[in-house]
DNA sequence: CCTTGACCTGGAGCGCACTCCAGGTCGCAA
DNA sequence: TTGCGACCTGGAGTGCGCTCCAGGTCAAGG
């Protein structure tokens, strides 16, 4: 694993590796690709996962899905559109706006919420003078 | 249920109403009361719950921490504190502000993977012209 | 040659936060 | 007086997303 020469920009990586650079555990690595949403990752001759730049891009797009809580169901089907190549675009675009539409409705209500936090904070540290604020 | 008179601010709500209210589901209302995250929920002659309007402001606050994902177990603690008095008051906010901590930094998360979807989003519209974005 | 350690597989187990269920009790209304 | 619907209880079940395990393979180092 790990060869590097300086004039070429494409690596592999081991599983070990993949885990660290993408954030996912080594088990949640073969879980994704058991479940189907890495597909065509490489095997050496020893049958051992072998992850590329391609592999990792991906990877780091589902680490962005996952943690802006798209749930495993709907990031299979973003993949499964993903291999079914340049016909899908308009699905996948789709999804992906739908998907921001959510994202910007949490960072909204999340931030209402945390308003609401501070609120109590400062009442707790009696910067509240008086009455409810305007 | 549902007693009110005009000159009265006191409400009491049946489970049904606090739920609509509340925004938790009755039977979230009633673990809520079993693991202790509510305490002193009031019967009426026939035993069924009676939600004051304490009640339901409390459980504003419950929704706001779960909501911003705070786990059960960090509520238990900071409910068992407010049920504690005026000398808890130090370490509630200290556990308000360790979570609000954490809430800025999900909402930054969340700003930073929205940005990311987002640049894919233009790029499968065609917008991304040329190159990384600055 | 033998150990070590990273990796493999299929499948079981887990933690969280509910959610549902069976069986029962009320109070009201037809 | 009977039916209905909202509620009660303890406890079992669910869904999600991993996480762990037993038992095995392989390549390199001492």
């Amino acid at each position: 694993m790990h060869s590097r020469c300086d004039s070429c920009p494409v690596s592999s990586y081991s599983p070990a590796e993949t885990a660290e650079k993408s954030g996912f555990s080594i088990d949640t690595l073969r879980y994704y690709e058991k479940i189907g949403l890495l597909s065509g990752i490489a095997r050496n001759s020893s049958g051992r996962r072998v992850f590329s730049d391609d592999d990792l891009r991906w990877l780091g797009m589902l680490q962005c899905l996952r943690g802006t809580g798209m749930p495993i169901a709907e990031m299979l089907r973003y993949s499964e559109l993903a291999r079914g190549g340049g016909g899908t675009v308009q699905e996948r675009l789709a999804i992906l706006q739908e998907h921001d539409r959510r994202v910007e409705e949490q960072i909204a209500r999340l931030q209402d919420q945390q308003r609401q936090i501070q609120w109590k904070i400062d009442l707790y540290r009696g910067e509240v003078c008086d009455g409810v604020p305007a």
